[in-house]
RNA sequence: UGUCCUGUGGUGUAAUUGGCAACACGUCUGACUCUGGAUCAGAAGAGUCCAGGUUCGACCCCUGGCAGGACAACCA
């Protein structure tokens, strides 16, 4: 867990590091770092969840403390195990661990009710039975005061009793809540006598049908943080404001030992994608894309499908940063990311997208040829791979031109190019069909020019595959799910699923070299000139299914572009 | 016409706390190349939201603006 990060100057730091880099100076932690990542379990992960994972881990990590794995499972109704067991799986599979640390919110919800009756005991908290309605209704503007609820100052021991008979289930839903005492004309809205319970008749997926009442966010989550004895508290910028409630929990508690602290970053936007949890959902609910873990999802298991990799997903979030000010990520440097690790990692194997036949005129008949080609360049100490060569073989049709522009290196008539890894051939002629598209493409070779030799060079080198040991798989080409940079900036009347990219999905038939044979699901290539793949679990044993994780830089086409 | 937060190249993050702005992505050159990949070398691109002030000196401190964002679930 050690990526070297150089995208910023050693010995920088980040605000959150130089807020614990000062803490621990100072002694004001005991001389502990303790973090915690709370997912809500109510949704898939996704890369911006990533983030705060690496960042909460990567603190404990660097700082030599501890991460804890909190789910904050205050809400039944929209909570599951189904989520709880993908999210574990997500964080293990960044490669994170939280030891014996999995807690959950409700864990806690014995002592939190205790903590509640002592905030009545000291006239702190109150039941209130007006409606949620009214309640909203009384809690004014952020501009105008809110109204003093009428059971505001009933007695302690009212409150008391009917907040015990609110857990014993005696009241419907919705009929009474217990609400903090603070300030209903507070200008920060979160103060103005906030919720802390409410009744919900609803089965928990971890307490089943103990509790009738749940407690909300701003009541767990700081005291939950509390009974871990959470040092840092790292949530996202929308929890500023409700930073003072989380302190005036805290002081109106009898606190001991470290209080927790919470401290706020701007969360991670990424362009070309869409990551609210409601827009995700519609994507899958709609059938605009196959699934959670669709390959062109901004999801975890939607990444880790399409080919990423852990360590470019850590890498990715070195690299973005954390401030408190609102960004937006270049997708184009999640891409660097993949291509880094992969193109340092991934095997290199010879694919055919486009396959037009290609026929060695001078070459014998019947022959085969095995020929060494290297499996990964940018490891040599990683060995050899054989690549059958014969007299017919399959380049890609966009390798061809009849009619070549003054700077296409690859083959058109009369023009040679190198077939990497055996010869130099050159074009005589082409075979037409009735249409006039090309059908076969006539060469010579050069048999002196044998790769490993120290032969003349060319301009271009072609990948190819031997027709009769070519073997043939499903490609899914996978791009951008969006045409825009920004896909919620629509016209009036408009959807974000306007800006969808009508081509992120395209399925092609590849023939790929026989050494293929043999790999299995999860495992990720480099085809040569064209990208990186990633072995999909769709993959039977007749046919193998590809995902294209990224394509390569082509600065050809981003010539033919201008 | 409230409270809180944030304004630094196209994008993101820095500037060791006051010494005229660095790194990464992206872009553009060129070299090299049996991947038009990778690699290597180089370039362009901000004078730090604006206006005052303090100071020998301000991205940094002060004052006043402006702009953007968050907050009015019995969601988290």
């Amino acid at each position: 867990m050690k990526e070297e990060d150089k995208s910023k100057p050693a010995g920088s730091l980040n605000f959150l590091e130089q807020i614990i880099t000062k803490d621990l100076e100072e002694g004001n932690t005991q001389g502990r770092v303790h973090t915690r990542f709370p997912p809500e379990p109510n949704g898939y992960l996704h890369i911006g969840h990533a983030k705060s994972i690496c960042l909460n881990f990567g603190l404990a990590i660097k700082y030599n403390g501890k991460c804890n794995l909190r789910f904050d499972d205050t809400n039944p109704t929209k909570e599951s195990l189904e989520y709880v067991n993908s999210i574990k799986k997500d964080i293990r599979w960044l490669g994170f661990d939280w030891e014996e640390r999995e807690y959950y919110a409700s864990d806690y919800f014995e002592q939190l009710y205790e903590m509640a009756v002592s905030l009545i005991k000291k006239g702190r908290a109150y039941v209130c039975e007006m409606s949620g309605e009214e309640i909203a209704a009384g809690r004014g503007t952020p501009s105008t005061p809110g109204r003093i609820s009428p059971w505001r100052d009933r007695p302690v021991e009212e409150s008391l009793d009917i907040f015990e008979r609110m857990r014993n289930g005696e009241f419907p839903d919705g009929s009474k809540v217990l609400r903090a005492k603070i300030d209903m004309a507070s200008p920060n809205m979160h103060m103005r006598d906030p919720v802390m319970y409410r009744i919900m008749h609803a089965k928990h997926h971890r307490t089943d049908d103990n509790w009738c009442i749940y407690p909300m966010y701003d009541w767990a989550h700081g005291q939950s943080d509390y009974i871990e004895n959470i040092t840092h508290s790292i949530c996202t910028l929308e929890f500023e404001v409700h930073r003072p409630l989380y302190d005036w929990f805290l002081d109106n508690l009898d606190v001991a030992g470290t209080r927790p602290r919470q401290f706020e970053f701007a969360r991670l936007n990424l362009n070309y994608t869409v990551m609210s949890k409601r827009k995700l959902l519609e994507l899958v609910e709609g059938g605009y894309v196959n699934g959670w873990d669709d390959p062109r999802m901004p999801t975890i298991s939607g990444l880790r499908r399409r080919g990423y990799t852990p360590a470019a997903i850590r890498a990715f979030s070195d690299k973005v940063g954390v401030a408190k000010r609102e960004n937006v990520i270049d997708m184009a440097l999640l891409e660097h990311c993949i291509r880094e690790d992969l193109n340092k990692n991934a095997e290199r194997l010879l694919c055919v997208l486009d396959p037009v036949k290609l026929i060695i005129d001078n070459y014998p008949e019947g022959q085969t040829e095995e020929l060494e080609a290297i499996r990964n360049p940018e490891r040599p100490e990683e060995g050899h791979r054989m690549v059958p060569f014969s007299k017919t073989l399959y380049i890609e049709r966009n390798d061809f031109m009849e009619d070549p522009p003054k700077k296409f290196f690859r083959l058109s008539p009369g023009k040679e190019v190198r077939l990497k890894y055996a010869y130099i051939i050159k074009c005589e002629n082409v075979v037409k069909d009735e249409n006039g598209g090309i059908r076969e493409i006539h060469c010579t070779y050069d048999p002196e020019t044998k790769s490993g030799k120290n032969t003349r060079k060319v301009k271009g080198t072609l990948h190819w595959v031997s027709a009769d040991h070519a073997v043939e798989a499903e490609v899914r080409l996978y791009d951008r799910l969006f045409d825009v940079e920004d896909p919620t900036d629509v016209p009036e009347g408009g959807d974000f699923k306007d800006n969808m990219n009508p081509a992120s999905l395209q399925t092609a038939s590849g023939l790929i070299e026989p050494s293929v044979n043999g790999s299995a699901p999860g495992e990720r290539y480099q085809f040569e000139r064209t990208g990186y793949f990633c072995i999909d679990p769709d993959s039977s044993d007749e046919k193998l299914v590809f995902n294209r994780t990224a394509s390569l830089r082509d600065s050809w086409a981003k010539m033919n572009k201008k």
